[in-house]
DNA sequence: CAAGCTATGTTCGCTATCGTACAGATGGAT
DNA sequence: ATCCATCTGTACGATAGCGAACATAGCTTG
């Protein structure tokens, strides 16, 4: 019940060995992720691996012709930046701020360089970025399965579960951007929602008041993802 | 020009040095590929990782309702059962032949032996694996944004990079199931496509006539994916 | 050759989402 | 208090893909 000790909100740090944090604490820098924040650009090399606390992270792909999806949600739970322990120092992706808040960083060289001592370091990583890949590959299905009803509710539900409270700050045409869909779509969606009385929103401010409903009315992808954390990356600290 | 040595039809071999190559070529056994088989099936520990060679191996996902959707394919350029090194042991996708052929396979934990020791063999594998999340984020956002039309295209390029001719055996059905979408979905779309000459299909067996015009008629999708791959994993050899 | 199975072609009505256009509502700024 | 930008709601025709049903055509097996 303890408060956690100030650099260790992220919980990936949670798994880190005594000896191997204390080599890394001295390069970690918290900081400041203001919405709409760009974390890296297509084929931009990467100058800092991301450990969000307070943020969420959105990694998106974007098309020639303007449109994008998100393919993965990074809050507090996980790391921005896997290409630059995977290989390719960057990514065809590009990973925006969708909600405010704080994060810690670490410069690639020296993030790189513990990587490469192959130790807990390295497969709490690869662990991590298995449950990633099961997230982007469950939203590829959900992408073309699933009704835009089942998605946002999966969106809100992956967005919550990532901050502290039950409200986010998020307008219609954000969440359209990151679904991939028109921002009507996302406003009929979200109606429905409301009057089923499982959110409330205005201009910005979503608040969930039924997330048991909300599990409800979303479609099993939602559930495969979290199992799949779950089992990668299981609670240590009861929240 | 000389044929490349028995154990080496799989180009991720190419890349690794002799010290590990003879290591690892004691455990590596080929074996065959039928079409259909499956490699392995969500949630099931895996017991070999298998390297294609003239075969070639879809990544699929399922839902509950039956349908389901290709994320990822994988033929003699790559790798299935990556979690064994990433660290789940599992995932929640499935692979399965989708055209029948030769591979070779290692045992989970003889490779692991290999992987941990933490040098190139690891280092190919990750660079593999970024490879291929591009690939899955790519079909998370091509599934979202293009025609069905370009998607076969697309997925007909794909499959016909992994193979030694121009010809593929698959029915519509089959791709059907790949693409996630209806078997009459996929018959307009091919008629369309043989009308314009860019292929020739009967009962199973489809005829690329005409590479180029297919990747004009395919998203961008296809270009990004095989860039990341070049970049990633540069064709030692000419082909 | 005939039968039968499987692959492919075609049709029709249905629905979700799109694109566009515009109207109303809310909250912050002057 | 008023203005204005932004966010949200609504409406309409267009369209891609769906689901189901049925027609044809090409191997293959007896």
């Amino acid at each position: 019940m303890n408060p956690l000790p100030i650099k260790k909100q992220n919980s990936l740090f949670e798994y880190i060995p005594e000896v191997e944090w204390r080599r890394l604490e001295p390069h970690i820098e918290e900081f400041s992720l203001p919405l709409g924040k760009v974390l890296y650009e297509p084929n931009i090399k990467m100058s800092h691996v991301c450990f969000p606390s307070t943020a969420i992270v959105s990694l998106l792909y974007s098309l020639e012709n303007g449109s994008s999806a998100e393919i993965a949600i990074v809050g507090n739970e996980g790391v921005v930046g896997i290409s630059i322990f995977m290989g390719g120092e960057s990514t065809s992706s590009r990973a925006v701020v969708q909600s405010a808040g704080l994060g810690y960083r670490i410069k690639s060289s020296l993030f790189l360089d513990e990587f490469n001592k192959s130790g807990p370091v390295m497969h709490l990583l690869l662990r991590y970025t298995q449950a990633l890949i099961t997230q982007m590959s469950q939203t590829a299905v959900c992408n073309r399965h699933h009704s835009l009803d089942q998605q946002l509710c999966r969106w809100l539900l992956l967005s919550i579960d990532r901050l502290k409270g039950n409200e986010l700050v998020m307008t219609q045409v954000l969440i359209a951007n990151m679904l991939g869909v028109r921002r009507e779509g996302v406003t009929e969606a979200a109606l429905k929602i409301q009057k089923a009385g499982l959110i409330k929103y205005s201009r910005g401010h979503i608040t969930v008041l039924d997330r048991v409903g909300l599990e409800h009315r979303t479609c099993e992808c939602y559930k495969v993802v979290k199992n799949e954390y779950e089992r990668l990356l299981p609670h240590k600290f009861a929240i």
